[in-house]
DNA sequence: AATGAATGAGTCTTCATTCAT
DNA sequence: AATGAATGAAGACTCATTCAT
């Protein structure tokens, strides 16, 4: 993987710099308005350098979105130890993924321009690490049909419903809508809980209404 | 407004054409990869030209995002036309949404490529047909609720919440799930609409699940 | 002469406006940075017409500077009417010259821009005028010379001489010295001419400096 | 100043190359016309070089011109060394100048092009080498006309009228007299001497007709 | 005769990448 | 291993000139 140097002599603060500088600069100008020479500049290393540790422009643009994908997953699976039960899981998620966002907006145009920039053509590791990283919320999700909590949805396209509505509303919802993405996440976040959950009748409002609808 | 000139002698079939190809390569190569000389080649005209119509790459990208918008628009609101109920006319809108992106997939790069390089830069007259255009989708919910068909929800978040979910789906889910996006909208707009329904019953599953519940 | 056009069919009145904003616009732009669109603008013609009356942008820049010579010709050789002597002659003409730029900084700037462009290059008509021109001044001075009021200088040489201290005076000195061109050119034409006087006693200080040396 | 970069890494003879044909060039072709591609091939050297060692078009001519003056400087205080009297010091330094530029032509479009282009815009550490050169000559006459060589002229004033007549007859006085600079200038330097020393008897003819007038 | 839309050659400038030190 | 000087391909934009109307 370009995001690994099996050379043995590399400096890893050297190397961290460098991709903290680069999701920063990567994030203020854009794939391809960002400068090599910027970011080298700014990581306090020669050009040459940044070339040593990451071959290419596009392969430190990788090792970027790659850096940003491992942070957010070690948010949002943080945020979801101890929680029980498939919904506040997923919950707890949602609201990590848009609280990492707000607090690392840079992180978020890293996202954008890999998908503007690069559309679908991420190396093979990151889509292997992608996968993985869906099936684990897969597996949440199965757990929580098979436990009743959750109607039996399709697993496999609800989570990248799921996974739709946060980037939707990290990316342009709040922005669009001028809230704060936690709120908004939350806001979304419910409606989507409340659209797979099978016990609706937690919600008072809708309780009461089928009730009247019942008598 | 950049996308419209008030000048008396200019060709309408050329500018058409030079927004068509315009549309064709910022999808391609994205803002900044596309050149205005490919772009006058396509069209069939000199640079000259496209620099008459348009007078910088930017103002160029612009009338590109409008154009993309306005025919979003009139397809999604082509959808609507003699549909009765909020959610029916909603699922009809995020299907119709879904569709165009699907047979116009340069439009749906035109979109990316206008959050990665302009995030919230665009002009104030793109930003105020934006306000319109949500401000009907927010007059349709509150009719919704009115009606009793809707929870009584903030109609103004939700509508946000509707856009991220269908920008969401259309811009990764699909491509990530490797699904076409129409069959993605389908699934996560039915989620957004039990989400939002006050009546569930209609849900044959569910109804099952509470049935057995209240037993 | 690219100056002069033979066809029966022009409006002097447009020749003059577009003549002017010629003037105005090499001033301004220099013949490089002047534009014929902008040039056409100002005087209210079309682009094809100011091709029609000059054929292109070097001929219309022939035309400027020719203009401006005719121009400072008028104004030096009136100054000159009805003034007896030699000196005295010089004098207003001198005067005159610096006179003219003063109240027409254009035309001074279509003067360097001439030389900067051009070097030596402008067209037989404009240098065989020029020739005219300082044959009439080398006559005023052979007259003072016979006269006796000017010392037998070389005529030829020193009426270049004298158009070099003026051209100087008012393309750089004044500016240099932060003067105005005509404080700066009396001073210079004074010394020009007690250079080339035979009777300098008619300055006081010298005259007195002399006598002292004398006894 | 843009002339002088302070970085220790620069290759003096590649930038004193670029510079030699930054010269050439813009004498042949005006500041305009000349083409940074056609320097760099001059020089031998990279475009990208050329940016490196100066970092824009504009301050390539700064440092042009800059290096004009230095030359120019030179040559003029060199003849002057030795020289005794304040008369003998002004000729010296008039036909330094005059001989500079007849040897170095290009020097001397470059001098007109400064002009030409950028009027009185020089960055200011240009124009305060100017002054101090200028004050220079002042002192120089102030000590003439202390010691009564000189009559007692305006120092300021005529240090700018002898750069006028110096500027002009190697501007535009040569050229129109189709004569030579040197001959020109010592032409033009006799009569301006003549027309600021007090004492003229020096002067065969005048002193000649002088006496004639007393008897 | 007058117009101005169309053209495309021409130019400055940037920046990813290389490689000698 | 680290550096940063050197390179030159690439690209936005301008403007003199033409020519159909």
């Amino acid at each position: 993987m370009a995001t690994q140097n099996g050379s043995c002599s590399e400096d890893p603060g050297k190397r961290q710099a460098i991709l903290e500088q680069a999701i920063r600069t990567f994030a203020e100008l854009g794939f391809r308005g960002a400068d090599m020479q910027m970011i080298a500049d700014r990581a306090g290393v020669g050009k040459g350098t940044v070339y040593r540790y990451f071959h290419s422009k596009e392969d430190l643009f990788w090792a970027t979105t790659f850096e940003v994908v491992v942070r957010l997953e070690k948010r949002v699976f943080k945020a979801m130890v101890g929680v029980e039960g498939a919904c506040a899981k997923i919950r707890a998620a949602g609201i990590a993924y848009a609280e990492f966002f707000e607090s690392n907006p840079q992180c978020l145009e890293v996202f954008v321009q890999d998908r503007a920039e690069f559309r679908g053509t991420a190396p093979e590791s990151h889509r292997e690490y992608h996968r993985q990283l869906f099936q684990k919320f897969e597996t949440v999700l199965q757990q929580g049909i098979e436990a009743g909590e959750l109607r039996p949805v399709d697993a496999y396209q609800t989570v990248y419903g799921f996974a739709s509505i946060l980037y939707g509303t990290v990316v342009i919802g709040c922005h669009l809508a001028s809230l704060p993405a936690m709120r908004m996440a939350e806001h979304n976040v419910d409606i989507f809980l409340r659209g797979i959950r099978s016990d609706v009748s937690l919600d008072a409002e809708t309780s009461r209404l089928m009730e009247n609808r019942k008598q």
